[in-house]
DNA sequence: TTCCTATATCGTCAATATCCGATATATAGT
DNA sequence: ACTATATATCGGATATTGACGATATAGGAA
């Protein structure tokens, strides 16, 4: 019913935002070539490369699963990092546990 | 990964198909005016009106959960009856408790 | 300031989704 | 056979999504 609920599911329903919150749960196993500490989240561009799509492209997924509150985004210079939103994405499958 | 799962989510985003599977959970809460028992599921032309929609639309979004397997249908003379597949319903929530 | 890198945003196009009315199909009743 | 009802399917109009390259913005380095 709530509109944020929503926005998850729709930014669920495309395979590669799932991929990338996969690749979130595990960044050292998916981004060990990372040259900045992981702790922090994984770099957009990181992530641009592993999806192999254009650059603004997975910019807009990124923007996408923000917008559903999925991830979270840290700017740290001029890179952003983007982490999973482990919070939110608990509360999401409690959701749709109960809802559906 | 797999394709059924893409398919389910896909089904799910949207709002009416969300709102006919929470309808099929309580027939008899949202369905009093059936003229067939409840107990085969719930007419589809019962479903149009609730919706608000089309018949053509809603048949449509129907079929999509159909594909998804998320609910079955039962053909009794003239009479399409839906309703939950909860098995299926179930199986979903929990991969997507560990998918995601 | 100028240059380079990283990311977001814009404009555009193609593909997909959603809706409708019209029509096809199937069943039931007369 | 004919008519009425229930549902699915078709064709088309519009909206949304997803992709790209190009450009804008912001930060760091020279």
């Amino acid at each position: 019913m709530p509109d944020d609920f929503d926005d998850i599911i729709k930014a669920l329903a495309h395979p590669l935002r799932r991929d990338i919150l996969q690749w979130l749960k595990e960044p050292q196993r998916y981004f060990p070539q990372q040259y900045h500490s992981l702790e922090n989240g994984v770099c957009a561009g990181q992530i641009d490369q592993r999806a192999g799509l254009s650059q603004s492209t997975v910019s807009a997924h990124l923007a996408t699963l923000q917008k559903a509150g999925l991830i979270s985004s840290q700017k740290v210079g001029q890179w952003h990092f983007f982490k999973r939103n482990e919070p939110a994405i608990r509360a999401f499958i409690e959701r749709i546990g109960q809802q559906l």
